[in-house]
DNA sequence: CATGAATGAGACTTCATTCAT
DNA sequence: TATGAATGAAGTCTCATTCAT
């Protein structure tokens, strides 16, 4: 499996370094083989093309967030209390990676729709997970019955998405984790009954 | 004033024509300069140069959804109902016209990270319009008095513009404007008494 | 007669300062007219193309070197004597006017060869002048038979060009005129008995 | 050391044939490229951009001068015989190669003025041997001790190009190499004792 | 005579990708 | 596996000139 060779992850933290360094279209190819110490030619041995490598970075990071939330998801507590954590990890994760923050939050978006649509169905199991999350809630009485599950998960992750952006366009100048109670309450009014 | 002048309309109308047909990238000058029935050169005669083309396209059409929401707070109703006609609004101008849904939702999010930061700057005047209409709701006793401005408005304009980034992306399936007072209580549940 | 009417000498001065002002690729022919208080057009009511003004705006002031020259000539006096005020003539001409000098010694230079051959041309009715002083020198005895008159004349003309544009180069930082005596000597040094 | 591959001395003299061939201006860079038998962008390999081409001729070529100028002043002559030497080198080296003529003589100069400038600089090594010719000549007692070395080597310099211009633009229809004697006993009277 | 809005051809440079070594 | 020199397609913008008014 080529994701398991070192050169392989090796390629990945150099794109979001020089990505997060010097935009999108200014992280050439060449560039990011400089940064992961092999020449232009390697990169084609561990990935497609260009836009391969983006959807990787996308890929292997999302991974990230998909696998703690569900470890959220199966810990005894209330939805709501997953709610909190589920922010809270989002946040958390991106606050510790501040070069990871700026891809997916600014840099990443200027791709093409094609790379867009596909980072798209990345995010689609992140969001089956949240959807879960209402469910449950939904479910055991604390979410309100009569809340449209799509619309409820477009407003968690738009609220989050915007606020996340917001934060990294004022360059991380205030801590973002310190923001969890506030979000989680407003969405937690809601969606709760 | 060349605003007022009809060529510099009709080359705006061109662009986000030729955008929503064939995406950011292959927008040419040379197209949209066919498209709108013009010389390449006159282009130049109008907008500095083709990033100049793109946010001047934002900027006259946010005009409508500013304009619109002007008109709205000056209306004899409650804060609740305000931001009723403002999600309306908003849904309203974009599903009808499905072009410069696309332009605005997915295509104009490719520009670079400059051209996004100076429609950032046109959107702000939008969120100002937004943000008074969340204090009038606070001070009138309508929305809880606890609720942070700032994170209100990142819901709000999260929610909306998450929502409507779905739909474009479903390609306009169902209609928008349908999910105005499923949305509007959504939204209002966060932040009443 | 389009040349006397006032607005071709207009150009041709609004020509020199534009050229010298911002040099030979940004002089545009709107700048042109912009400085000499015309429209683009206009201008061709008077000129042909741009190589047409560029080339009036050297014939006109070669005129005054080659009328100069023509008084010079006639005057009752040696022909060393002769050449003395043909080289304080050349170099008083162009530091009465430095945009001339400027546009004359280096801006015209970097015209295309064709304009460049023409002005050439022009240039050959000067160099006849100083041929016949060089004839009356040897005819007279004050210059050596044996000296190639064509040689001779491209020696002055090369030498008197070369001092001008290391002036011009240098920005006019010292008084050109005093270096006639020295230049004189010099070139009277080659071609005296 | 990107000059000693042989691609490098490929595109400078495929350069120097397009230029001399096709003018200054019709020389685009997808000429030379064909000409040199490259790829248009293997030039971006081994050279800035378009004004490097041109500065790089001028600096390969010039080097030829001032070696053979640097072996003459070397020799065990006479100044004057080194004068002699200096101007018959100037002349055999642009007649063995009537495309560098061209290109010296009358293309280069339609360059814009940063690019003269540049050249320039780089003429000032080859002006520097010839001023040590001088003083050699002054010390020894050959030259004029009065004479002003600026001027004299300003109107050396301005004879040999002037005669060589004029030789271009007759189309080498005379054999420039024969004219050194001549050239050489004028430029010497100017600056003998 | 005068205007000035409109025209449209034309070239430098970048950079993802390949392939011989 | 790894290299890195070479490829070549593709697009923005300028500006001399025209012509309807």
């Amino acid at each position: 499996m080529k994701k398991d060779k070192p050169k392989y992850k090796q390629i990945i933290d150099a794109a979001i370094i020089v990505i997060a360094e010097n935009g999108y279209h200014q992280s050439q190819v060449s560039k990011i083989a400089k940064q992961a110490g092999v020449a232009d030619g390697t990169i084609y041995l561990y990935f497609k093309n260009k836009e391969d490598i983006l959807i990787s970075v996308f890929e292997e990071k999302m991974e990230v967030f998909a696998e703690n939330l569900k470890q959220i998801i199966e810990i005894d507590a209330s939805a709501s209390e997953k709610l909190f954590q589920m922010i809270e990890n989002h946040f958390n994760v991106l606050a510790s990676d501040h070069h990871l923050a700026t891809v997916t939050q600014l840099e990443l978006r200027q791709s093409n729709l094609a790379l867009r649509l596909r980072i798209n169905a990345i995010l689609k199991n992140y969001l089956v997970l949240l959807d879960s999350i209402l469910k449950e809630g939904i479910e055991n009485g604390e979410f309100n019955e009569k809340i449209d599950i799509r619309l409820a998960r477009q407003m968690i992750f738009g609220t989050i998405d915007e606020t996340t952006t917001t934060w990294v366009m004022n360059e991380y100048k205030y801590n973002i984790i310190d923001l969890t109670p506030k979000v989680h309450r407003l969405l937690l009014n809601a969606i709760k009954v």
